[in-house]
DNA sequence: GTCTATATTCAGATAGAC
DNA sequence: GTCTATCTGAATATAGAC
């Protein structure tokens, strides 16, 4: 009976990651609050019922989607990052490698369709601008300890930048990204010539790297006659 | 009774309008599909009936709280790119005039707290990642015009770098501007120390166009090694 | 133009049989 | 763990008096 056990123990679990692969999808189709619960266990071939008995409600549900994958995720890029350090022995890593540590595990995770990680991905490309507080308190939570790693890390990779406007920097690096990855169909907005989708992900990451870099180590804005113009 | 006729005309449109600042508000607080009608003719103090009677409809709503602010903002980014190119006297725009001139009239509209401007530009960094296709179809139709002006003068100030890397740089950039500008409340994420609101747009302002600036003439993706590793 | 009252639909959640 | 059936509340939208 040992292999009835195992089917129906795998068949157990299927349900609960039927629904948030259903799930997941969904709300990068149309947003949270857009998604009900009819919808997703309809497309996990779920009972409404289900949504209740293996989350308790929605919020949670939409808790465990994110839980699931950014918990990956940042070990991922914590991961990286030692790994970098290492390599560095001692010395300020590049930013180069900063950035590739922190997005190489995104791109990695957004090759994966098969288990849902692409649209995850898009997913929280959204999820930083979504008006809802419970999914911003949830990642600012997640990524509490990423974000400390990686500032001090390009703290002491570009000392001559103040450390306030390094902070500003991965403000807008940040924004670019999850912008880019959440935009597969707006680039249509820009792009008069058509985005094949399948290497949207690669695309961007190997064209964003250069400008993120150049973009945070830019010269101070007080050098440049612009600013004072803007502020003025 | 010219008199009592005017007033009565400002009272009439002044609902219309109030629906207009109220929902614009809410929408930015809790999102499109969050917020419901009632919660709208609540705050702006009008009955509930009347959202269908001056709109038809809560899309239509939408539509008009969009039509109302971009008109303004499109009108102006246009009238201040001809201005630095009539100044130019066509020599190629530096592409710190370029974004400024993209970014001015939203600078100018967040500064105007009194009429709600401020409110919408949050609003509007947060409608390019919307899920909703309405929302997403209604920009790119207001935005047509815009970016192609924007792209054109791109082109001509950076003719050293090929045009398909420009459009994905561009594409950058609006992100890191949106999301800068939606993200009010998520810059706690980053910064540990205090973000005062009062400054907060202006802040972004001055410190984002250098960092835009060089990502947009970083140098080319082919020259930097690190691309190469990530896209293999 | 604005109101009250209501029609209609659909949401999240749950009780209880299997 | 999964199902059917249902409760309860709230949403958009509208009809019709004023």
């Amino acid at each position: 009976m040992a292999t009835a056990k195992t089917l129906d123990t795998k068949a157990l679990g299927a349900t609960r990651e039927r629904i948030l692969n259903a799930a997941e999808l969904l709300f990068v189709e149309q947003g949270f609050e857009a998604t009900s619960l009819r919808q997703i266990t309809s497309r996990a071939g779920a009972n409404l019922a289900a949504v209740n008995y293996h989350f308790g409600t929605k919020e949670a549900l939409v808790r465990d989607i994110f839980d699931r994958r950014l918990r990956v995720l940042n070990a991922q890029r914590l991961a990286e990052l030692d790994a970098a350090e290492a390599a560095a022995r001692g010395r300020p890593l590049a930013v180069e490698s900063l950035i590739e540590a922190f997005l190489l595990p995104v791109l990695r995770m957004s090759r994966d369709r098969a288990h849902g990680g692409h649209t995850f991905i898009r997913l929280l490309g959204r999820a930083y601008t979504e008006p809802t507080e419970m999914v911003r308190k949830l990642l600012a939570a997640a990524y509490v300890e990423v974000i400390e790693r990686f500032k001090r890390a390009l703290f002491h990779a570009l000392p001559h930048i103040p450390e306030k406007e390094l902070i500003w920097r991965m403000h807008f690096a940040l924004g670019a990204m999850s912008y880019a990855i959440a935009g597969t169909d707006s680039v249509q907005l820009i792009a008069s010539y058509e985005v094949r989708d399948t290497d949207h992900t690669e695309a961007i990451m190997k064209r964003i790297v250069p400008f993120i870099v150049a973009g945070i180590a830019a010269p101070l804005p007080a050098a440049s006659p612009a600013s004072e113009r803007i502020a003025a």
